[in-house]
DNA sequence: AAAAAGATAGACG
DNA sequence: CGTCTATCTTTTT
């Protein structure tokens, strides 16, 4: 945080989340790999870093088997309620096990 | 400049 | 089901 600005990394990933579709959820592999980066890893760094809170839908980031991930720096609980609540209102499709339906909400880069 | 951490993913036992 | 390693970027010492 020393910087008012980001890193081209973070702009890259903020940009492919605006790709996104409402109503669906991405993942980070299929982010990172969207961005040419083999390590999801450090596409969650971006988004955790993310300085546009509810302007970047980086709550439509699960991971690859649904679950939620985290949310900012929140706990791991409160992180996945948060997410769940704003990608429910959204139209995202939940199972009872509480991960996404990436069978139906799963979203995936063209090309 | 070097080391550690971080919102993952995949492989192995 | 639990644990370890691989990979990339950012941040801190």
């Amino acid at each position: 945080m020393s910087d008012d600005k980001i890193s081209v990394f973070a702009a890259g990933v903020y940009r492919k989340l605006g790709e996104i579709p409402r109503g669906k959820v991405a993942t980070y592999g299929v982010l990172a790999r969207a961005l040419g980066c083999g390590s999801p890893r450090a596409v969650g760094q971006a988004l955790r870093a993310n300085p546009h809170a509810p302007q970047v839908p980086c709550h439509r980031v699960v991971r690859i088997d649904g679950s939620l991930g985290g949310y900012q720096g929140e706990e791991r609980g409160a992180a996945i309620q948060r997410k769940q609540q704003l990608l429910r209102e959204e139209g995202v499709i939940f199972l009872k096990d509480g991960r996404v339906d990436l069978a139906s909400s799963g979203f995936e880069f063209p090309g």
